[in-house]
DNA sequence: AGGTTATATGAATATTTGTTCATATATTCA
DNA sequence: TGAATATATGAACAAATATTCATATAACCT
């Protein structure tokens, strides 16, 4: 075991504790970068919900208004709207009006592909 | 539109406004059980967090103890040691004992690949 | 046995998050 | 134009979460 210095990950020096500095070394340069590191857990983490996970996976078959997403839900429209904006904001779906009726359809391969690799997952 | 009764994720039943019924009924058939929604989200979740997705990266490539983690990440032991009982409590991560050291793991398949699947993502 | 190292854990706290409610915007229809 | 429909959004609140601190456990060393 032994005490360095480390570049911390807000960029000061920090005194830690190490046991196998090359590993941890190794470890910085395998990861991708920071700005990767959030766009990729901001991805996960909109999956992490069970109704945002029900949401996507209706949104991966059909296009969907709101209020049936709420039905299909069991939610009101109002959180399945502030729920949309959040993959919106992600520009993971798209929109499309029609009249007054706004139709919601996934807009993203690879998260239609993390979709088909969880589904694996728990069909096993 | 119709306001019709269907069948709230919580068993009861409710009056809500939909659209178009038949989606929302094809929607209900294509969905996986409850149960498997709860693990499947569950597994997003703890990727959705830049420090646990750090976590997880490293540990797809080499075994790490507490420490080492804890000084790759800029956090303090016990913060790791606490992410890291999430991880076993879902059963992600495999632990092996030497002497005082514990050396984790990634211990899920499925869980690389998504990994792997996320990475493609960010790489384009 | 006593001291050190490595990790785990419970309680407390601050932050984040999901939902609700009230209200706003935008479109359609009479 | 005014009423109804569909969705969006800001504020407020409750619930969940991540981290810190203090302490506990467990292994090693002398």
């Amino acid at each position: 075991m032994s005490i360095v210095k480390v570049k911390c990950l807000d960029g000061d020096d920090c005194q830690v504790r190490v046991i196998h500095l090359d590993r941890v070394e190794q470890a910085r340069r395998d990861t991708v970068s920071e700005k990767e590191i959030e766009r990729l857990s901001s991805i996960y983490k909109i999956l992490g919900d069970p109704s945002r996970l029900k949401i996507v996976m209706a949104l991966k078959n059909v296009e969907m208004c709101v209020c049936d997403l709420a039905a299909f839900l069991g939610l009101t429209e109002s959180a399945v709207s502030h729920q949309l904006r959040r993959f919106r904001d992600l520009a993971l779906v798209k929109s499309r009006r029609d009249g007054q009726v706004i139709y919601y359809s996934l807009d993203d391969e690879h998260v239609a592909e993390l979709l088909d690799v969880g589904l694996e997952h728990v069909s096993e």
